[in-house]
DNA sequence: TGTACATCAGTGAACGCGCGTTCACTGATGTAC
DNA sequence: TGTACATCAGTGAACGCGCGTTCACTGATGTAC
């Protein structure tokens, strides 16, 4: 039954994306087979050409996409109240045994990122204007504190990979707690 | 000319350890073959069995062996005073252009520690044990601020993650002061 | 509005390729007498 | 100390497998008249 609208492509290429960018985060980007990928939105291998012109293509996309979503609810606050409340949350999600624990729906700089100087041009390219736009969004959280910014996200991203790194429970408990430490410390200092 | 001596086997088995070592941080796990290592270590990839039980086996064995070799200089300090310079120092290495841009013979951690969740067991104990290791060693050079030594760990490796995703050598700089800044600012807290 | 036709989203078999691992083999090394 | 033999480090061809990508094909969609 080929041939969908053009709508449908649309659709399609949505989940496909949403699909890539959670398999990426769990699996890694080597490790994901476009088929495996495919097949979880529910589609076939053969048709992803017509969406992306390679897989890296796709993975730039994912990229962009999943740092877009997750920086979403921080771009969200306007006034500097709901602004500060905002990066509390953010940082209490961010620093969170359920974000060390889901990758897949998580911060994709912390999953990803450590591939960029072995990535191609294209997923570098993502990496680097994700990772400046979460410094970006993060300062606009910190009133323009761009320097405080960049020691908050090195704080958070290290944390999350030191987490993940650790077996125990109790480990990974005291890691998260001694970053939610530091990275109030960085707020507060202004 | 086959069937060396035993002691030539050790030297072979330690030179495929150190070439991968080097080989994994710089270009991914995955993306190393056991072919092109054993080359890189002047041996054809038939041999490689006669030394490690699988690939797995050999990628434990490298992350061990190089998380040794990266704290073995921050391991050497004894009385107080030589251990805070030699903190210092190793912040300053850490945080550096040269390390930012040569993961072959950088810290482990940073360059494989975000494989960990989507890692065989093997390979996922090393890099637990390797973290662990270097939170110990950090604070004994901290006169025992465990705490500190979490954080100034993360903020490490967050720092080096970001400053490898930035492409400008202008954003590399920046990040890696506002690294230094934070680093020192946890040193001296205690 | 209806018809004829080009387009192209999606299918599934097939491609070449590189991977981790196995294996028969070689001949210097290590050992038992 | 010398000899006979088992061991085994290292070789290079071969294995099965899964990968990214290509391709001929299908038939509903979109378009031109």
């Amino acid at each position: 039954m080929p041939r969908k609208s053009q709508e449908e492509k649309a659709r399609s290429r949505a989940r496909i994306v949403e699909v890539a960018a959670a398999m990426f985060r769990e699996n890694g980007i080597a490790t994901t087979g476009v088929a495996d990928l495919m097949k979880a939105a529910g589609l076939t291998h053969g048709g992803f050409y017509r969406h992306f012109a390679s897989k890296d293509d796709l993975v730039a996309a994912a990229i962009s996409h999943s740092v877009s979503t997750a920086l979403a609810e921080l771009r969200g606050a306007e006034e500097p109240g709901a602004r500060a409340k905002a990066l509390k949350r953010y940082i209490d999600r961010y620093l969170s045994e359920e974000h060390v624990g889901n990758p897949r729906d998580g911060c994709p700089l912390a999953a990803l990122g450590p591939e960029a100087p072995r990535s191609s041009p294209q997923v570098s390219k993502a990496l680097d204007e994700g990772s400046a736009e979460a410094v970006r969004v993060l300062a606009a959280a910190m009133d323009g504190r761009r320097e405080a910014a960049s020691s908050l996200m090195a704080t958070l991203l290290g944390s999350v990979v030191m987490a993940r790194m650790a077996s125990s429970h109790q480990c990974r408990k005291r890691i998260l707690l001694d970053g939610q430490r530091a990275a109030l410390g960085i707020v507060e200092s202004g």
